[in-house]
DNA sequence: CCGAATCCGGAAAGATACTG
DNA sequence: CAGTATCTTTCCGGATTCGG
């Protein structure tokens, strides 16, 4: 990793170069997985098929509005699959792709992670907290 | 957050559970994993001690705000060390702790799958964004 | 039943000036 | 050099409503 490249210094000044080639791909995958109710998702998802009803009855509080650009974000990456049946009672199922279904070693590395950690996080956190008034009145 | 009160008609059914066991810590590092800043920076920091203006140069578009922050939340949870020396003009060094280490494993992880995905999600995004206005013109 | 569009409030990012 | 205080702006997320 280790971009390296500043870029400040380049003499054509005020670039506002945002341009780090090794991980143009990374800051979006970041977004779909620093996302709150993505992950929540994908995990559903992992487990078959699921219709847009059932993904909200088993998503705790997401909202409508943002279930649904939660999906459409994910299908438009290719990590989920949209087949919608044009019967009266208008009906929807969502499905991973392969993308999808490999992300979630992705996302089972970050759960590992995050309970492997979370005691230490949460002591750290409480030991930031008490030591910022720790002396004072 | 607030899930409850959707203030009408709450029918006493439809119980906002909010309590999800498994992924309590799960949230705290998706929010630094999915942060636009902190990964920079411990990639950064991962190579060594750091000192803030240091770090702010290495870091392409931060600013001092942006990067206080990043280090302060970082500091809270317990991956990196602040060290101030009280010298003249003031100096401050930061490094990665124990978590902060192998925080960076579970980063590689992230980075090696973007990589190996970029490509496939550049194209399910083309195709998709083709395919919203396809047929017309 | 699915989902698109709209309105709105609050939180976080961002830039800058200023202080120790 | 390091960090805070202040202001602005941007974006996320929820509620509501209309259409297929």
């Amino acid at each position: 990793m280790s971009v390296g490249h500043t870029g400040v210094t380049t003499p054509a000044a005020t670039t506002p170069v945002v341009s780090c080639a090794e991980e143009c791909g990374v800051r979006d995958v970041q977004d779909r997985l620093g996302d709150k109710w993505t992950v929540h998702v994908v995990v559903e998802l992992a487990a078959g098929v699921r219709r847009f009803r059932e993904l909200q009855r088993l998503v705790p509080g997401i909202s409508q509005r943002m279930l649904t650009l939660t999906l459409r974000r994910l299908e438009r990456d290719g990590l989920v699959t949209r087949t919608g049946y044009p019967t009266v009672p208008a009906q929807v199922e969502y499905e991973l792709t392969g993308s999808g279904h490999s992300m979630t070693h992705l996302i089972k590395a970050l759960v590992d992670w995050s309970l492997d950690h979370r005691g230490a996080i949460a002591e750290a956190r409480a030991a930031y907290d008490a030591r910022g008034r720790g002396g004072g009145a």
